[in-house]
DNA sequence: GTATATTATTTACCTAGGTAAATATAAGTT
DNA sequence: AACTTATATTTACCTAGGTAAATAATATAC
């Protein structure tokens, strides 16, 4: 059995990430959303009113997308800006709409994540997550 | 030990990505390259003159996307395009500007690469890419 | 209290991925 | 040969990610 080299493990968690974020906008399509506009509802939803910082270092991305893909998220009745205490921050917050969807999206995201690991048993799931934890992490 | 969700576990997959996407690109620009640009070069190197088809087909990304990629690397002198037999296809080729630095280019990425995975050892490489492999087959 | 530095957000401009529809050529049918 | 279907590529138009620089408000220094 010989091992697998850098480049195709490398190919390969990119042909699996392709094919996970198309499948996924596949799927949310239905809801009038993309993968990364649920990502940061899904994040509001669960640590409440947050800043456009909080969520970009949250989500790891930069704020430039942040903004954008807000005023996506904002245009779609989605989310509401409102301005903080501090007046150069602007608080996040899911509209009424968001929040009467939010459990119909949840279904639909449940079952596509289980349909995604479905081939991998608990001990395997657990183990790819430590095994990706180990990977790029910019140690050298 | 708890069990993993699925949803954590797709969101390290996203961060992992990106944070390779990232540094890659950062790697590469020295070369006046990014990312997909390289694996399209690669694939050229590795298999000689191919069609859009050929690589869209093997990268696993959809025409129009090699198409504009492609014209990138056309204005960055990388790549020739000739008309094959059949005039709707066009035979990618690369120049002699690429031929030349071609192997440098790739020492900088076998360098990224084995950096990405310097913490899993092969075994763990190995068990990496099996995972990755049962992950999303879009089957149920 | 004024000047300077820092922080939050935005704008402008890249590349990359996708879908849907248009175009041009080839292949198949009658 | 003419008509229809299929294939290769492109165009137009989305979203998402990034960097660099601009703007506005806050915090800090003097």
């Amino acid at each position: 059995m010989n091992n697998i080299t850098n480049r195709d493990l490398l190919h390969l968690l990119n042909q699996r990430f392709r094919y996970l974020t198309k499948e996924m906008n596949k799927r949310l399509s239905d809801h009038g959303l993309y993968a990364s506009q649920w990502s940061i509802i899904f994040s509001i939803q669960r640590f409440g009113p947050m800043t456009q910082t909080d969520i970009w270092k949250y989500l790891n991305i930069e704020a430039p997308t942040v903004t954008r893909t807000l005023s996506r998220l904002e245009k779609g009745s989605w989310i509401v800006r409102r301005q903080g205490e501090d007046k150069r921050e602007r608080v996040i917050e899911l509209t009424d709409y968001a929040k009467q969807n939010f459990s119909v999206v949840q279904e639909t995201m449940d079952t596509f994540d289980e349909d995604m690991v479905t081939h991998l048993s608990p001990e395997e799931r657990n183990h790819l997550y430590r095994l990706l934890e180990k990977l790029a992490t910019g140690e050298k």
